[in-house]
DNA sequence: CTTTTTTATTATCCTATGTCAATGGAGTGG
DNA sequence: CCACTCCATTGACATAGGATAATAAAAAAG
């Protein structure tokens, strides 16, 4: 259960067994079934989530009652509301399984525990944020310079997996567009060959 | 030239005068005039910037010439585009003086050294980011699901500083609107009190 | 001061994308 | 295998905000 998340851990700093060891009392593994939630928005978000198998999503839900999904992910992927982790204010966000999914679950305490055993994981999760934080400023930019259709095709070509095992309407929820304008797009492309 | 820098990372880490030392030697200080470039795009970015004194920007331009505004980073703010500083890619952003301004710049064998040097900063920079992408995150949701004037005046209660010190078109260009249509706003905003 | 450059406003027209509604398929659970 | 919920497609119509262009006001430069 710990094999991804040890794989993951080590590309970017080498921990030894021991410390490793630490890693599997602080963190709890689930399973979840397809459609289970992780976190209800209005709760707090008390976990960071750490997936080794399966895909989960994270999305608000607007005044107007439509979706917007934050994150989708898949295995080897880190999801949270972190602002609702670390304050403890109750969380915007909805955290759910797309798939069937096992996750690797830590709270606020153990988390602050394994920082303070494991100090070398401050690096490590400097490294993750840094690379979580490019990944959305680039997102951001591109929501705001291109059209509809060129995001669709930019995001197949960024994340050609994920499109095969999430339904159009979440991705066009991810896009920031309607599953409509979504499903027109898709025929155009289609036709444009 | 170095208070600012000094006071932010106490906030987060205490460090000792000692340690703090280490952080004289090892930024570059620099005087901006309004308009000067810290980074064309194209270029590496070589710095990552702390602004002590004025606001920069970081933008890019798509392929119709249309700017774009990443960050507008007042002082006690770090700018810069962390991609092409940690891969040495060519950036596609620029980062300009929207004031004249006062800079701290480190490049990266400096930073390198710095947290070889005060481990300690592993956890400031970790938390810098986490609140960095926090915010980002947020902004995403918000360009999804919020209207122009939603936008703007969300904007306007969480940077009010900002409003007054940068071009409106600026502001629009944040806000991913065009700036006719925040004129537009402004007059509804306006005449609606 | 005068000139030039930057910034902001306003009007007209246009388009990409959203909204609403109906239909048919696909998947899932009992 | 039947009923039900989820999912994708398509058409007709509506609209927020973009594009273009002209003008004015403000700021900077000389």
């Amino acid at each position: 259960m710990f094999e991804l998340l040890h794989k993951k851990v080590n590309e970017i700093v080498a921990l030894t067994d021991e410390e490793f060891n630490i890693c599997r009392t602080l963190f709890i593994p689930r399973k979840l079934r397809k459609r289970q939630y992780m976190l209800q928005g209005g709760d707090q978000g008390k976990y960071q989530i750490f997936v080794e198998k399966g895909i989960l999503r994270s999305y608000t839900i607007d005044e107007k009652g439509s979706e917007h999904i934050l994150q989708l992910a898949p295995e080897g992927w880190w999801i949270s509301d972190l602002y609702s982790f670390f304050t403890a204010e109750p969380s915007d966000y909805h955290i759910e399984a797309i798939e069937d999914a096992e996750v690797l679950l830590i709270n606020r305490t153990s988390w602050e525990m394994l920082l303070k055993d494991v100090p070398k994981l401050e690096r490590y999760f400097r490294i993750l944020l840094q690379n979580h934080l490019i990944a959305t400023q680039r997102r951001l930019m591109q929501s705001m310079s291109e059209t509809a259709e060129e995001k669709y095709l930019k995001y197949m070509q960024t994340y050609p997996d994920c499109v095969q095992r999430v339904p159009q309407h979440m991705i066009a929820s991810f896009l920031g567009i309607t599953r409509e304008t979504l499903s027109r797009i898709r025929k155009q492309v289609v036709s444009k060959r």
